[in-house]
DNA sequence: ACACAAACGAGAGCACCGCTCTTGCTATGC
DNA sequence: GCATAGCAAGAGCGGTGCTCTCGTTTGTGT
């Protein structure tokens, strides 16, 4: 059903990507604002009127822009993460250092998704399984720990369980509510540390940015009950947990 | 020599307000990158043309509306700081929360401000003493708590130690390194929350966003050192620090 | 008091934008 | 073999930032 439709349909999958291609080109280069559908179709050759056969619009593209760059920083995220050493602290560290190495890599396309939504324009439901996916590793790198040497986040006060049970409920009945909470906050901090590097606001404050950010994200892995070389680790060579 | 040029010159003044005012009024309503000189102009009954008579061009116009973005979040963060008590911890979760207070009634000027810088565009020096404000505010809570009850940090990797120490000298030499590190972690990951909170990240995963907010900047008030209730609010009614 | 220069508002115009509609052409499916 | 659906192209609409020119108004120095 792929290809099946012979030469039309794999021209309009090929016309699809140069648009994205040629798109993501101007977009790494000028920012989303100065993204201009007659620019891309000039550089194309083609009229910018034919282009709408393949984008209804311009928010359309961007769309597509933005779950392509939510995909290619989850792709690096994972790849960190996996070929990182088991020791969660050390995974979590390797994820932060991944989003930040692909930020500083794509600002533009990092400024798209975490900066201030494109005006009058809001993401459709598509991009949430794409957005996910950070989010989501540092979870289970938080699963992992727990389920090998237990984690234990700040305390909770009593104001705030309600919502930290609810969370935990939606996001990972497994761990405690505290620990989730702490998870959730430390992930937008993250971009936070993330984004005052990359837009500009560490001009003249923070020099040696790597090394800030590193123990920053460090001091974030804490706050949720990860800490430096734990139960996993210490086994070397062991990919197998030993606790369970 | 302010208002002694008469007529013409005051005139000046009252258009360039019309102009910034109107100009906020459809930034609030549609976002930057929707705001049109045109629109603007047409608005306040003259011809676009006129306008560049007041803002040589339309990236001017936004510096100035940036900078006042920055005074007013600023006035309202210092606004809360001194209707707070005394306690530092305290006067820590009131100045966070008048910034997401502010976020939340701004969101438009929060997104210009501490969103994606617009493209192509990079903010000018003038905006620097607005923009310290806040970062200044949390500074001087520190300070504050360091010369009350004495504020200690947490341990600071011997990678980070050089850096540490050039950002404390440059911020604040009164106070240690860790501290001072800590702290600028601190408020960027303060913006990381709010900015979640308010690019709709939290869709579906934090709900009850107030009480979340709170403790989540209590913790980042631990992370530099700061605890509730501690010495100065223990002696009621006084402004006076007991100890240095 | 008068002349000169600076500041000003208005208008026309340039190059660009997103988007729509119509017009022919061509490949696909019955 | 032919109707149909997909396609590229062009013209055009209303909008944008910005520039330039043209009278007019206003403030100032002599």
């Amino acid at each position: 059903m792929s290809t099946a439709h012979g030469a039309r349909a794999r021209a309009r999958i090929e016309v699809t990507a140069a648009i994205k291609d040629e798109a993501r080109r101007q977009l790494a280069a000028q920012g989303a604002a100065r993204l201009s559908l007659r620019a891309v179709a000039r550089e194309l050759g083609m009229v910018s009127s034919a282009l709408y056969r393949y984008f209804p619009s311009r928010d359309d593209l961007l769309t597509a822009l933005i779950i392509d760059a939510y995909d290619s920083l989850g792709e690096r995220a994972e790849a960190a993460h996996e070929s990182a050493a088991t020791d969660p602290f050390r995974r979590w560290i390797a994820v932060c250092e991944a989003v930040r190495g692909w930020a500083l890599d794509h600002p533009h396309e990092y400024a798209l998704i975490y900066g201030s939504p494109v005006p009058g324009y809001t993401a459709p439901d598509t991009t949430v399984p794409s957005a996910a996916r950070v989010g989501l590793l540092l979870l289970g790198i938080a699963r992992d720990a727990h389920h090998g040497s237990g984690l234990a986040g700040p305390a909770l006060p009593s104001e705030l369980r309600p919502e930290a049970e609810r969370m935990a409920a939606d996001l990972a009945p497994d761990l405690p509510p505290e620990v989730v909470s702490a998870l959730v906050a430390a992930w937008a901090q993250l971009y936070g540390l993330v984004g005052f590097e990359l837009f500009g606001q560490f001009h003249r404050v923070v020099e040696d940015r790597a090394r800030f950010f590193r123990h920053a994200v460090g001091q974030l892995a804490r706050g949720v009950g990860l800490v430096p070389g734990s139960a996993e680790d210490a086994a070397p060579g062991g990919g197998v947990l030993p606790g369970e």
